[in-house]
RNA sequence: GGGCGGAUAGCUCAGCUGGUUAGAGCGCCUCGCUUACACCGAGGAGGUCGCGGGUUCGAUCCCUGCUCCGCCCA
């Protein structure tokens, strides 16, 4: 047998099994209940990484749990053809080949795409089945599939006819490199120190007023300047004209009540043009809009030659060093601000005015609204639900068309006469005048637009087809918190607008894994961790059960390998009890012996029924993480079950037992207890860590073909009844005086395995001995000798546990006091502190009485074991009372 | 500028609606290769729960102010 658990063997099997067995497939003709979600799409081209791993990994169990329950389930993956990055690493393979997308054309270029697809896709799946998880592969769908094309065109043109889709000219951020708009959920904003310069200009019929700003280039397209309203420096100035230098345009001063009076001089230069807020403003008094920096991000000034054509970066200094000249300028000081940046190629952005292709938000996000409000979507943690609601109520027009070649065509055209309509199948004619000269839209969707009929355009909408009928709405979106905004959001707008119904019941926003030393991770700096790496190191189940765990406690993360090491190092634990003891050494390397039947409970002792009432707790914790989504706490008592009730415990205390063959009614029912308690925790176990207890679930008498044709545990009766609830809180008692006999044994270092240094009598609270069974289960997990009574002439140390004691004399060793001295102490702390709160009268009459009675029960228990310690040992004998 | 989250053991984090001696993993110290497991076992040390007020019989938990860290929105 292997020493260790071997994930690297074990884990190929495991996958080939689950796709042999079909386990990730849905059947949409089940009976059962379904469970459904989507993947949230990754990219087609990209690589598992840390976030896909943890969201995937809960989604993942929560399946397998499922499926145990007996749901129908049906985990639906996808990839999304993520226009922007794929074109932009295509752009920089043509570059590197001293071409370009333009020289090259649409349909070379195309080629080159799906030649990159080709490459490049699907290679997360193969990752992600590396990591275990069971998708409904044969569902998979791909954003640029057909039958997704379709309802994309057939959403958009819905839109459109009904005037929710418009085009204008608006001002849009705009990355001049990728000569694209950027929606404003995509902007990186960076902290940037730059220069505020101060403006001086000339106020018609004599005076001045100064400007403070950033971008002294936009002052070509200045169209206003705008102060506060109550303003009372510029009062007098409100309704006269400055001239502009360099432009010599005269605009006028007005009041806005959108300018901050404090910032710089409390005057504002309003360039409708490149600057969103300074848009809004000219749109409020009508200034004209005069752009000045063109497309390519270069100034577009074809009147001032000296700066036209140059980049606005540069333009900056060359027209501040213009303005000093004219004496302008007249103060310059470091500004540290707030820089908007493209989130795909860290390109800054500029503002500038475009035509764009919009939705009109505010009708399709008040049903969006109301389905959070009135609790058909939860989302968890809950303070998200604010989150998702202050944006929805302040919600603008969405910018949805993209000037890139790569993505979902704009289906629309407009004829020679003018007509422009929105299609779902290609047209070859006007539909309104019949004209064949069309011209389609040069530009593609948004990909966001396209992700947001994701929960139903997987399953074929807008055909009625079965998948859509039996999965549709899907349950559960498991995603991370920084695209609320840019997907759950619109899923939920697409999905009551075009179903009628809300895509999912509940969104679990999951923990974002943070580099160790608590940055962001990111490419750029290099400090990312490749999931696959882990799963190298530690297993995948290591990596599933510290990602599962983790990410759903509500609080971000930092990276930390030793904690996945101790899951891998509880894989071990797991696989050695269960193949170790359990088969290897209780049943002889077969199943045969532990193939146990259920045994008269009469013969099921103190510590069996201990073990089922621990089985019994972490059954109910397991249900309360699943239900309240919050893994952590089902994975944390996992552990502490497994780890320390049945393996440090349990498991020690039964080798006795077990030993002793005479005694076949409790042979029988300790290793009834052991497989009843090991089956439930690997079934308990499973969807967080499915291959290692696959592997030793596989050996145990119930073995199915998988655990995951295997039913959820649920509680037995026998596990909490009161002869199970007594025997816990006894052997609790016991397990606690163990604890201490050792902890003095060690104070007296003692060797382990010199047992007859050590003399144990057993006492219960009246002084009498214990029954037989308990002395003889001390006596077992002890090093030391257990006796009846202690001669006399001996002077025994005592240590307390709840109502027993024991009497432990330390052969060659003087008495030490100090352990009993140490319990009088804490006791005595323990006394005075109750004893003050009972004295209390605002005490005893203002907390429940339930909290005033345990108060009184701990007293009283203190102050007994008190007086034992203090009394002594009871010297007395008396022959232990019988079991 | 507005909002959200965080600050608990050396480190990374739990601690649910206020009520035992505040827990875990890792690390550290001591002992132990006892036939499931040294990827282990037994024992131990280590915390004025960020700081100041307040509410309460009682506060790590609720309220408030402050400091520092992270994120979101504008």
């Amino acid at each position: 047998m292997e020493k260790h658990f071997d994930w690297s063997s074990v884990e190929p099997k495991w996958r080939e099994r689950w796709q042999e067995l079909g386990v990730g497939h849905a059947d949409v003709t089940s009976t059962k209940p379904a469970f459904v979600m989507a993947l949230p799409p990754p990219n087609i081209t990209g690589a598992l990484h840390m976030g896909h791993a943890s969201t995937f990994s809960i989604q993942d169990t929560l399946c397998r749990q499922r499926r145990m329950r007996g749901f129908e389930v049906e985990w639906c993956p996808g990839t999304d053809h993520a226009a922007i990055a794929t074109q932009n690493v295509i752009e920089r393979q043509l570059d590197d080949e001293g071409t370009t997308k333009e020289a090259l054309g649409r349909a070379a270029f195309q080629t080159r795409v799906d030649a990159w697809y080709e490459e490049y896709g699907g290679r997360i799946y193969e990752q992600m089945r590396r990591m275990g998880y069971t998708c409904d592969w044969e569902r998979s769908r791909f954003t640029l599939d057909d039958q997704y094309v379709h309802a994309i065109r057939v959403v958009f043109k819905t839109l459109f006819d009904e005037g929710l889709v418009y085009r204008g000219p608006r001002i849009v951020n705009w990355c001049p490199r990728c000569r694209s708009a950027i929606s404003d959920e995509e902007i990186d904003w960076q902290e940037h120190t730059d220069t505020l310069y101060y403006l001086k200009y000339p106020v018609e019929g004599g005076g001045s007023i100064t400007v403070a700003t950033v971008r002294p280039e936009t002052m070509l397209g200045d169209t206003g300047v705008a102060v506060a309203p109550g303003d009372s420096r510029y009062t007098a100035l409100i309704g006269k004209h400055v001239t502009l230098p360099l432009t010599w345009r005269v605009v006028p001063i007005f009041a806005d009540a959108a300018v901050r009076s404090e910032f710089g001089t409390g005057a504002l230069k309003v360039t409708p043009g490149h600057d969103p807020t300074d848009y809004e403003i000219g749109t409020r008094h009508s200034l004209p809009i005069v752009n000045v920096i063109a497309l390519d991000g270069t100034m577009d000034v074809p009147a001032l030659p000296q700066f036209h054509g140059m980049p606005a970066e540069q333009a900056r200094t060359a027209v501040a060093e213009a303005l000093r000249a004219m004496g302008v300028l007249v103060k310059e000081e470091p500004y540290t601000h707030e820089v908007g940046h493209c989130d795909r190629c860290g390109t800054v952005l500029e503002p500038l005015v475009s035509e764009q292709w919009w939705v009109r938000m505010a009708t399709l996000a008040a049903p969006g609204i109301a389905a959070v409000e009135g609790g058909e979507i939860t989302f968890h943690p809950a303070r998200y639900t604010d989150v998702y609601l202050h944006w929805m109520r302040n919600i603008r027009d969405w910018c949805i068309s993209r000037q890139i070649w790569l993505g979902h065509a704009i289906p629309v055209s407009t004829c020679g006469n003018g007509h422009r309509f929105a299609w779902i199948d290609p047209p070859a004619q006007c539909p309104e005048c019949a004209n064949t000269s069309l011209t389609n839209d040069p530009d593609v969707l948004d990909t966001w637009f396209s992700s947001g009929l994701w929960p139903f355009a997987i399953f074929g909408w807008p055909e009625q087809t079965p998948d859509l009928e039996k999965f549709y709405p899907t349950d559960v979106l498991v995603t991370g918190r920084d695209i609320i905004f840019l997907w759950v959001a619109r899923m939920i707008m697409t999905g009551l607008k075009f179903t009628g119904r809300t895509p999912f019941s509940d969104v679990l926003i999951t923990s974002t894994i943070q580099a160790t030393d608590g940055s962001r991770m990111s490419k750029s700096k290099g400090n990312t961790v490749d999931p696959l790496d882990l799963i190298d190191k530690f297993g995948a189940d290591a990596v599933r059960a510290w990602a599962a765990a983790v990410s759903t406690s509500g609080q971000d993360v930092r990276f930390d390998e030793d904690r996945i090491a101790s899951y891998q190092r509880f894989a071990n634990k797991l696989w050695q009890v269960t193949n170790g003891f359990l088969v290897a050494k209780v049943g002889n390397g077969s199943t045969a012996d532990l193939d146990v039947h259920p045994p008269n409970p009469e013969t099921l002792r103190a510590e069996d029924r201990w073990m089922l009432a621990e089985l019994g707790a972490v059954v109910r914790e397991c249900d309360a993480g699943f239900d309240a989504f919050r893994f952590h706490d089902a994975v944390e008592r996992l552990y502490d079950t497994t780890w320390h009730s049945f393996c440090d415990w349990y498991v020690e205390i039964i080798k006795l037992r077990l030993a002793d063959a005479g005694d076949h009614e409790s042979r029988r029912a300790a290793i009834w207890t052991a497989v009843t308690t090991v089956d439930v925790l690997l079934r308990l176990l499973h969807p967080f860590m499915p291959f290692v207890t696959e592997e030793c679930a596989q050996q145990l008498p119930n073995a199915a073909p998988t655990l995951q044709h295997r039913s959820w545990p649920e509680e037995d009766p026998l596990w909490s009844d009161a002869e199970t609830t007594a025997a816990h809180h006894e052997i609790a008692e016991v397990l606690e005086l163990v604890k201490r006999i050792r902890a003095l044994g060690h104070s007296h270092r003692v060797p382990r395995g010199t047992r007859d240094r050590i003399r144990v009598a057993v006492r219960a609270a009246d002084g009498r001995g214990t029954s037989k069974h308990i002395t003889r289960l001390i006596g077992g997990l002890v090093p030391a000798t257990v006796v009846d009574s202690h001669g006399r002439g001996v002077d025994p140390v005592v240590v307390v546990s709840g109502r027993l004691h024991a009497e432990v004399v330390i052969a060659d060793t003087a008495a030490d006091a100090s352990a009993t001295a140490r319990q009088i102490g804490l006791l005595e702390a323990t006394v005075s502190r109750l004893q003050a709160q009972l004295a209390n009268p605002a005490f005893v009459n203002g907390a429940p009485a339930q909290v005033v009675e345990e108060t009184r029960r701990r007293l009283a228990e203190a102050i007994a074991q008190l007086d034992l310690l203090r009394r002594g040992p009871s010297g007395g004998s008396t022959d232990a009372a019988g079991s």
